[in-house]
DNA sequence: CCAAAAGTGTTATGGCTACACCCATGC
DNA sequence: GCATGGGTGTAGCCATAACACTTTTGG
């Protein structure tokens, strides 16, 4: 492959007059802050250190590379910014108004879900976590993307099994109906709610407990045969 | 503006190894083919009268201009090629695999809706409605794309109004339960239909009504204060 | 024993489905 | 009149919601 350093499209030269493709990541999770009751939707942002909102947070992401899907882009770009591999990790939209950036910018935008466990904190320099319902004013037009994918994570949680995503391997349906009054922010009947997700046969009983508090509570896996949500024809693609 | 033409990616330069932009669309419309009772899902197809894949017909498209947002270029490349313009139009997907052409494009692609009467056909060159269920095989990796928006599409009219975006301003309510049944390709109750489509405050009863055979029907209007489709946050942007 | 969460049972409600039935028009 | 689609009524079914109730642990 012949690359002129010119055309490079990762460049930074703003005099250059073509369309560049970038590719940024939503990573949701759940934080238990310290004197709340209820985890909260939270995500990480990276403190810009170039030109266009120098200084501002913003979501992970990078450039396109030329010999790269637009998947793996989206796995790379969040790894080398946030050390984070998500869960799941799904398309979200393409956003391209021309005025979004100073130089002209199309992101492919992607939203993934990762477990509290993963979410090393305090790790990775220019990170850092905030709760989703409380965001500064971002770079570009990060908040409005961050936006449309809190509107898709609550669509989504609705018609699908992507709550799984939020939770280990092992888990209570306690702490599955907290993800899901997390996210939707009201509270669910635990008796509906534990028929309504046994009846979907989603969930594997195990024979194991966790104990600590009162009764103890029977664990659950998620069954993998059932696809934490339909995505259509579309496979693993990209 | 500075523009330097080496680098403009509307070129076929496939020697340049930059990452180019595209926007196509696919376009649904219904057409009532001669012999059968209910209408099909039908669709234009451009024939490409250049090299990667010439003569394989297409989806209508066109290079992304660094001055134009994605939502406008692809009104405007849907109608350089076909001379039509949608009822409905909303993105659908980020295609960007490496091997998708031989040059390296994403292509931005979106889904649109389109009332049988502006589907003039038989007018413009090169461009051809086919049957969405009997496609032949097109160029680059659009047979995939058009599976999906199908998908998109059936999903979409079972929780949304996007039907409407498919008849005429006046309509009987048999001709807008003929088109769910057209797309999801099963019958529905007239009884059952009439009362869901009644109660969802999306009709406004005129004083028309169809004649022509057996009992007139009534005509309804689309309640415009209702939008189509939710599509959340995300408004008139790009 | 008591508090609290785990887990079960029961009833009301509302939407959907199936289908019987009446209405109005062309022929 | 009669065939046909327009339009109304109604009973069964099923998912959900609300909430009373029992069970099992920690303290």
């Amino acid at each position: 492959m012949t690359r002129t350093s010119t055309l490079d499209p990762r460049s930074a030269d703003a005099s250059v007059d073509v369309t560049r493709v970038a590719v940024s990541t939503v990573i949701f999770t759940l934080r238990r802050l310290p004197g709340a009751d209820a985890p909260r939707v939270a995500l990480p942002l990276v403190r810009r250190t170039r030109d266009p909102h120098e200084g501002q947070w913003a979501l992970p992401g990078g450039w396109l590379d030329v010999a790269e899907g637009l998947d793996a882009a989206a796995s790379r770009t969040l790894a080398e910014t946030t050390g984070l591999s998500p869960s799941y990790l799904e398309q979200l939209y393409a956003f391209g108004a021309v005025d979004r950036s100073p130089t002209r910018v199309v992101s492919i935008v992607y939203w993934a879900l990762i477990r509290p466990d993963e979410a090393s904190d305090d790790s990775v320099e220019n990170v850092q976590w905030f709760d989703a319902a409380s965001l500064p004013a971002l770079a570009f037009d990060h908040n409005d993307i961050v936006e449309y994918a809190l509107w898709r994570l609550r669509n989504k949680v609705g018609y699908s099994r992507i709550a799984h995503g939020l939770l280990a391997d092992e888990f209570t349906l306690a702490e599955l109906r907290e993800v899901y009054e997390s996210i939707l922010d009201r509270r669910l009947d635990p008796a509906n709610f534990r028929r309504q997700v046994e009846n979907s046969g989603t969930l594997i009983p195990t024979d194991r407990f966790r104990t600590g508090s009162h009764r103890p509570a029977r664990l659950y896996r998620y069954n993998q045969d059932v696809e934490l949500a339909d995505r259509g024809p579309l496979g693993v693609r990209q």
